[in-house]
RNA sequence: GGGCGGUUAGCUCAGCUGGUUAGAGCGCGUCGUUCACACCGACGAGGUCACUGGUUCGAGUCCAGUACCGCCCA
């Protein structure tokens, strides 16, 4: 041993706010998240989800961190050239919103402003925002490089959504289209499919009655009755549909009807998509306001009206509705329809609405030319974007953790249907696409002065690309495509990946596809965004309710970092549920977590004060004989553990790995070998340092991950006192790989059963109610473990404040009064001052008739020879020691009763 | 309607490929001024692992079905 600097004084209790900010200060000018690539260096990387530009960050964000961060540090301290690549986006809708409500607090819209202004403003927002998030995510300790830090309207980050665009369509991916899409009236822009959240909302279905029509255009008394939960679209009714195998109107098909109030014709058609149990089984048809008749119109050649507008007001079309909010056109025509006898009956009813899901105004379905995803086109022979997505993860190229979700994945994956990409903004990529006077179009990556075919002037479309259309490219764009850069060389594919399930096909899918598409040069295997994709649960509150801000229960992880420190919340979500299960989140378990911060920071703090300013070498397997039992049980335990981390990390099971640690430290390290060590400590023995330095300094590194400030903190000055070659930081610090050296069984069975000896005797002290202050002689008559518990003697009578003495099995006892318990083949005796023998009798026999109960489940387990003839030959040996020592203890609780 | 997940101690959750008496944290009860820690320590109470059936020498774990809760898709 030599000296070290002086020990600089640890305050009695760990306070984050002290800490992390120094720490993250230290890494950040240390240079340490950025990728030392070298030859003989595994890449590792990821990347980051981009949080929305204008948000803050949430408990989800939070999460997200833990469990990255984790992976990412872990794959660091291996020596990989790691890197975690950070980003934010623009996030077309919620960003131009925010934007939208500042300005009408100043009475104004973004038409006052006009495009180039608005834009210009939002731009604004983003300069003073966008460095916000990145401190929010220091704040958590995510090791993220910043120097790459990527927004999603970068430049070169509109060069590769560009590319991309013109690539799709020069490949007829991507087509401009009149369909049916998803209108939000407040937003007054197209919506994909997936931003449309439907909700089940208790309605009505109106019966209608529309005449029919006799062979000279004269309404017939009969009439065909249609049910419908929006009567103000009936002003666009272009036909009534039944199915054709329905009977009840077989004669109808063909015929036409009157269309009431409107006075128009139209024709009954059949048509399969008709469910005969809705309703009467006749419904009418308006292509123009509802995805499932648009179809039907299209098979059956029905004109298309449309008579709602963009800010869902009734237009021209709808006659003497013109001019009203479809709310009020409903009442109005509902009215109208009962007083002239045309509403049959009218039936409480619940189906689902659609959302937006930015604003949550309903949703109108309108046909509407726009830009679209061919997903399912080929576009080489057997190569469509979402076939080749679906191939990925089928083959495996593409792993799903947890397993589970992939399932879900594959089946969105095979339904997909054409994406929606243009929408109606100002904020985001404007599409690259622009249009003279001479109806040429150009599509193409660079803005041209005028019209390649004829000179003209252009103007570029208006629209904007869909937000996920960019973050989609995130793995390879991020990374520097189109250009062929030395991070896309050298990181592409990504490693791992991990968002919340929630976004799986919004984000997840649409990087898969674009990855495929624009990497394919790369091969198959090369061509993936990532290897493994990891999907998280969601985070509820306390009661298991989603956290919105309507319901007010939404929680800043920020105030959580402040109250509990950055490690707690880490080591809090991380073990809050396992991977891709949703947690509740409660106070409660965030000072749990800040107690272990607190219960390490003192482990460390009294490692330091008995090493003072000594500097420590580390234990040697070599000269394991010469080291003590707890010495040699802690040992082999960190080995084991080491191992069982490992793995577990392997497996992409941090929290696991992390509550192994905590178990580890706390209830090994702390509860036996610390108060072991003491003993000899204080006799002045010092051989207990070594173990303590090397246990403590393992303990730290593979703790850094999950709880990176205080880790960090405590290892910056026990480097000092460990005579090693020590890193400069622990968090490039090798990452403990158990080299098996320690592993020692028979250590570990004989301190097993000095801890349960130990546990056994303090049972009884608690049970007989011995004052504390006083220390009873203890007789332990031992077989097996005799000279393990010989030489923890002394530890024994600290930690269970007593006076032991090991004696030969067969002993006799000096006279006087006992409480006796039995510990496999050890016998124990604890020595009282007055013994109520009735009290002792029940608790022994007690104990006897559960030493007996297993010992006889043990038996006629093994007494079963299908039992022994199949069971691994190590479970049957095992069972057969453990009913061996079963019977000792059983004999030796029946002889301490009989003595009684 | 289709799919997925959950149901384990009062609460929140672990429990990997089936194997000896099912675990943790919080909470609860009793005790504790042992010089790292009361954000602590000791001891204890508390579970027929939702239910039914099956496979197996052996089931919390695998299979089938049922109930309840939740989510996704249509």
């Amino acid at each position: 041993m030599t000296s070290a600097p002086a020990r600089k004084e640890l305050p009695p209790a760990y306070e984050p706010a002290s800490v992390e900010s120094r720490v993250y200060e230290l890494w950040e000018r240390g240079g340490y998240f950025q990728p030392r690539v070298e030859r003989g260096r595994d890449p590792y990387c990821v990347i980051m989800p981009p949080p929305n530009v204008t948000g803050e960050l949430h408990l989800g964000h939070g999460l997200e961190d833990a469990i990255t961060d984790a992976l990412v540090r872990w794959h660091r301290m291996q020596g990989d050239a790691t890197l975690w690549l950070p980003g934010e986006d623009h996030a077309g809708i919620a960003t131009q919103n925010v934007i939208e409500r500042e300005l009408a607090r100043e009475g104004l819209t973004r038409h006052d402003l006009g495009r180039e202004a608005f834009v210009e403003r939002t731009w604004a927002w983003v300069r003073k925002y966008r460095g916000r998030i990145a401190d929010q995510h220091r704040k958590l300790g995510a090791s993220a490089d910043w120097s790459r830090d990527v927004f999603t309207l970068d430049p070169q980050i509109v060069r590769a959504v560009r590319t991309t665009f013109v690539n799709l369509y020069r490949d007829g991916l991507v087509y401009r289209g009149l369909r049916m899409i998803n209108w939000c009236p407040r937003c007054q822009t197209a919506l994909s499919d997936l931003e449309v959240d439907y909700e089940d909302e208790a309605a009505n279905l109106y019966y209608v009655r529309y005449p029919i029509l006799g062979e000279g255009g004269m309404p017939l008394p009969a009439y065909v009755t249609v049910a419908t939960t929006r009567p103000e679209t009936m002003v666009a009714d272009t036909g009534v549909a039944v199915n054709p195998a329905d009977d009840r109107y077989e004669e109808r098909v063909g015929r036409q009807l009157l269309l009431p109030i409107m006075g128009r014709e139209i024709p009954i058609v059949a048509d399969d998509a008709v469910r005969p149990e809705f309703g009467t089984g006749a419904v009418k048809i308006t292509p123009g306001h509802d995805p499932n008749d648009w179809e039907i119109g299209e098979r059956h050649d029905l004109p298309v009206i449309v008579a709602i507008d963009r800010h869902g007001r009734m237009n021209d079309e709808a006659g003497p509705y013109a001019g009203m909010p479809w709310e009020e056109a409903r009442a109005a025509i509902l009215r109208d329809l009962e007083d002239e006898g045309f509403l049959d009956h009218v039936e409480p009813y619940t189906h689902s609405v659609g959302h937006c899901s930015r604003c949550k105004t309903v949703v109108q379905p309108m046909p509407s030319e726009q830009w679209w995803v061919a997903v399912t086109r080929e576009y080489a022979p057997g190569h469509s974007l979402a076939g080749d997505a679906a191939a990925a993860l089928r083959d495996g190229r593409i792993r799903v953790v947890p397993q589970r979700f992939e399932k879900v994945f594959l089946s969105w994956l095979d339904n997909i249907r054409d994406w929606c990409i243009s929408r109606q903004l100002w904020w985001g990529h404007q599409i690259p696409v622009w249009y003279c006077e001479n109806g040429h179009t150009t599509v193409q990556v660079d803005d041209p002065p005028g019209c390649p075919t004829c000179g003209a002037t252009v103007r570029q479309d208006e629209d904007v690309l869909d937000t996920w259309f960019s973050s989609g490219l995130a793995p390879h764009a991020d990374l520097g495509w189109p250009e062929d850069t030395d991070d896309l060389r050298t990181f592409y594919p990504t490693s791992d990946m991990q968002m919340g399930y929630d976004i799986m096909f919004f984000w997840c899918a649409r990087m898969v596809m674009f990855g495929l598409y624009n990497m394919r040069e790369r091969g198959p295997e090369g061509a993936v965004p990532f290897r493994t994709v990891l999907f998280h649960g969601l985070i509820r509150d306390a009661n298991g309710d989603k956290m919105t801000k309507s319901r007010g229960n939404v929680v800043d992880p920020l105030e959580s970092v402040r109250e509990f420190g950055a490690d707690a919340f880490r080591f809090a979500v991380l073990t809050g549920a396992s991977m891709g299960a949703d947690q509740r989140y409660s106070d409660d378990r965030l000072a749990a977590a800040r107690n272990f911060a607190n219960k390490l920071w003192n482990t460390a703090r009294f490692v330091l004060l008995k090493i003072g300013g000594r500097r420590v070498s580390r234990p040697h397997a070599a000269d394991r004989p010469a080291y003590a039992l707890e010495d040699r049980w802690i040992l082999s335990r960190l080995e084991a553990m080491e191992g069982d981390v490992d793995s577990m990390l392997r497996a992409y099971q941090p929290g696991e790995a992390a509550r192994t640690i905590q178990e580890f430290l706390w209830n090994e390290l702390c509860d036996w070998y610390i108060e072991f060590a003491k003993v000899r400590l204080n006799a002045g023995d010092e051989r207990p340092l070594s173990v303590l330095a090397h246990v403590l300094d393992r303990g730290l590194r593979l703790l850094h991950p999950f709880m990176p400030f205080v880790t960090e903190e405590l290892w910056q000055t026990l480097r000092d006192h460990v005579d090693d070659d020590m890193a400069s930081a622990l968090i490039v610090a090798w990452f403990p790989k158990s080299g098996g050296n320690w592993r020692d069984p028979a250590a570990e069975a004989a301190m097993a059963h000095v801890v349960e000896v130990n546990r056994t005797v303090r049972n009884i002290r608690a049970e007989k109610r011995i004052a504390a202050a006083l220390r009873p002689k203890i007789y332990l008559r031992a077989g097996e473990y005799a000279a393990a518990l010989a030489e923890t003697a002394a530890a024994t009578a600290f930690t269970a404040r007593v006076e032991p003495l090991v004696l030969a099995a067969d002993a006799a006892l000096p006279a006087g009064e006992f409480a006796f318990a039995a510990i496999a083949d050890t016998d124990v005796a604890v020595a009282l001052p007055e013994v109520d023998s009735a009290a002792e009798r029940l608790r022994l026999e007690r104990e006897l008739a559960e030493a007996e109960a297993h010992a006889a489940r043990l038996e006629a387990q093994l007494a079963n020879p299908r039992f022994r003839e199949k069971a691994p030959a190590a479970v049957v040996t095992g069972m057969e020691s453990t009913l061996a020592e079963t019977r000792t203890r059983v004999a030796g609780l029946r002889d301490q009763l009989t003595r009684l």
